[in-house]
DNA sequence: CCTAAATAGGACAATTTTAGTCCAATATGC
DNA sequence: GCATATTGGACTAAAATTGTCCTATTTAGG
């Protein structure tokens, strides 16, 4: 459930390695994508996103390059997700009033509204530096968003 | 960004219904498809995943309906989702280790993991009977899951 | 036993979203 | 001028989502 997509992924891994090489120096979508392992054109395209959603800043000619706008430990997770994700809507009746209209009773909203502050709160607390912590401070092997008590069955 | 699927926005839907109308009784399809003003057929493919993932039980034929198995203050928001958007993993690498073979160094899945705990755990305290707290409480009118801070542009 | 009321299960097509690549234009350094 | 890079957008193929419908099964009641 909630997944994110998978240029948001590649957005983490390209983040992750412009913070890492990162002294300031300008790095080109190429050496991101050896870095990374990501396919050159999948690269620049999500270089793209985060450089028009102010994550990163570019040079263009040569000897230019991609960087990080700021420190990592001030970029949070909320943004980057903001930025590649796009800003929509938790629930539909967010951006049309569609069926909320024909039921005026719609009582939900609102609680939608409370998990996602709640998301956003848990996600403003969590920054690109964490974000590149080793995997071995975290044992688990999925990253399934799922509760511990159900019975976890693998989708497809 | 991190948007649920109709399917689940209905599905909150159709169990504010039943747990309104809930008096122990079963509760037809039709009238859950009155209540709601969500299209019958619709409401039908709702009920049968919720029956199917335990959240309520049916009884068949003449007189049959739906109806909660616990207290709508039993269920939680994390039950709910999982059940209609299914068990879906954050992070691609979760269940395909494709580009993360050629990672070895990615060091994000495990702060993804992080993310998803702290979503998981907001949306265990919010249950069912939350969902259906009046709207007035809570004065915002979108859903949408984004920072204060930035620009909210509408996508579409 | 027969009929009407219901759910169970799955098939299905249409629509929408996503993914990934590519091209032409622009800018920069040497 | 030429090689290096980003910019912006177009584009297609694949995948997911949506909503509906059909048939089988079950149950209550006369």
């Amino acid at each position: 459930m909630l997944r994110i997509s998978k240029i948001t992924d590649y957005g983490t891994l390209v983040l992750v390695h412009l913070a890492r090489c990162d002294d300031g120096r300008l790095c080109p979508a190429s050496d991101v994508s050896a870095g990374t392992h990501i396919a050159l054109p999948t690269v620049q395209k999500v270089l793209k996103i985060l450089t028009r959603g102010g994550l990163v800043e570019s040079a263009r000619g040569a000897g230019g390059g991609y960087r990080l706008v700021r420190a990592p430990e001030q970029i949070s997770a909320a943004e980057i997700l903001d930025t590649l994700e796009g800003p929509v809507a938790l629930t539909e009746c967010s951006h049309t009033d569609s069926h909320c209209k024909l039921e005026p009773n719609c009582q939900v909203g609102g609680a939608w509204q409370k998990i996602s502050q709640a998301i956003r709160a848990a996600m403003n607390d969590i920054t690109l530096a964490d974000l590149r912590t080793p995997p071995n401070e975290f044992p688990l092997r999925y990253t399934i968003l799922h509760a511990s008590g159900h019975a976890t069955r693998q989708s497809k």
